[in-house]
DNA sequence: CGGCTATTTCTGAAATTACAGAAATAGGAG
DNA sequence: CTCCTATTTCTGTAATTTCAGAAATAGCCG
């Protein structure tokens, strides 16, 4: 098999996953490469994916370390060839954790920090509007309250996690003195 | 209060949502906008937008549209002047929703409608290897539940939603025949 | 240690996206 | 109906991002 982005339905996964990719800002060729390496049942080498996807080299390289930072991608070694080959995480679950923890890392992390520094330097202010601060305040305290659920949720095994997702609306019948789903 | 982009914790607030919104695949102005917005507790004008922000007016148009696409602005009327006047949506779990309903309805569900065509394309197709067909069908599946899941909760009231959200990972005492947090 | 290949980093060019100002349109007031 | 202001759309420019190829580096093998 090596003719993975000749199989118009593959490409068509490929172009799609790239688009995707650059509306939640994910680079487009980053994407393209995970897609590829997603569809693909082998470990596959960097010039294989840029003959594929028509990259240039540099770029796949860089679409590599990216996918490897976020845990998505791992270097595997083929044996008689020592150059590195890339496998890609092919649990969709696996993937949409990982790259949740990694987008938490790199963008809420830092922005509960920025916010929980904004609020207390409003503290007490008196040169600055209540609402301002209170918005502020707010907008702190729920990116907090997602978080710490994510951080809850993240280490249910993946077994619950699923079960409780088929559950769906019906785990509101659980919340103490509430009627559940309206 | 005609300041509030001279608060600097307010200016910090909308410059890091901008940069925010550019990461997730929003338009740096369109999120800017929208902070400033948030942090607003009167209806402002397209053009104190621009100045406050410093915009140029066409772009504030589009945003302020853009936002509106979203149902997280809304226009408003001042008494005694004809000009619009816009409002931000205030409660952050209110925008989440909102935000979440609009991108599934642009990126989410084309994508359904793409993977699920894939699907019936590779059905008994002889020419194309198993793990193909196999991954296209479980990110389809997988997109599908997550969505359908999605549909479930966003009925369920804010409240109990955030009851829920509150109880984390204890929900998961409730999946029938398994041990819960681990 | 010298040659060879794989990989990463650097650089200028191409493409894309954001932008400001001008022009066009819409819509109320007189 | 005409004028006047607000708003939206259009257009050329600027900034940013993506990209390919070149150069540099790293690492094996004989």
């Amino acid at each position: 098999m090596t003719t993975l982005a000749k199989i118009p339905e593959a490409e068509a996964f490929i172009l799609h996953w790239g688009e995707m990719g650059s509306q939640w800002g994910v680079n487009r060729s980053v994407a393209q490469v995970h897609a590829l390496l997603y569809l693909s049942d082998r470990p596959i080498h960097a010039e294989e994916i840029c003959v594929a996807l028509g990259l240039a080299r540099s770029n796949v390289s860089t679409a590599l370390k990216e996918l490897q930072g976020y845990e998505i991608v791992r270097r595997t070694h083929v044996k008689g060839d020592r150059r590195d080959h890339f496998l890609a995480e092919t649990d969709p679950w696996d993937l949409l954790l990982k790259i949740a923890a990694e987008r938490k890392r790199r963008e809420i992390d830092p922005t509960i920090l920025l916010l929980g520094d904004l609020v207390a330097r409003l503290e007490g202010r008196k040169d600055v509007p209540d609402h301002v601060r209170q918005r502020i305040g707010h907008m702190h305290q729920f990116i907090g309250t997602l978080t710490s659920w994510y951080e809850d949720v993240r280490r249910v095994p993946k077994p619950t996690l699923i079960a409780l997702m088929k559950l769906g609306a019906k785990v509101a019948r659980f919340v103490p003195s509430r009627g559940g789903t309206r």
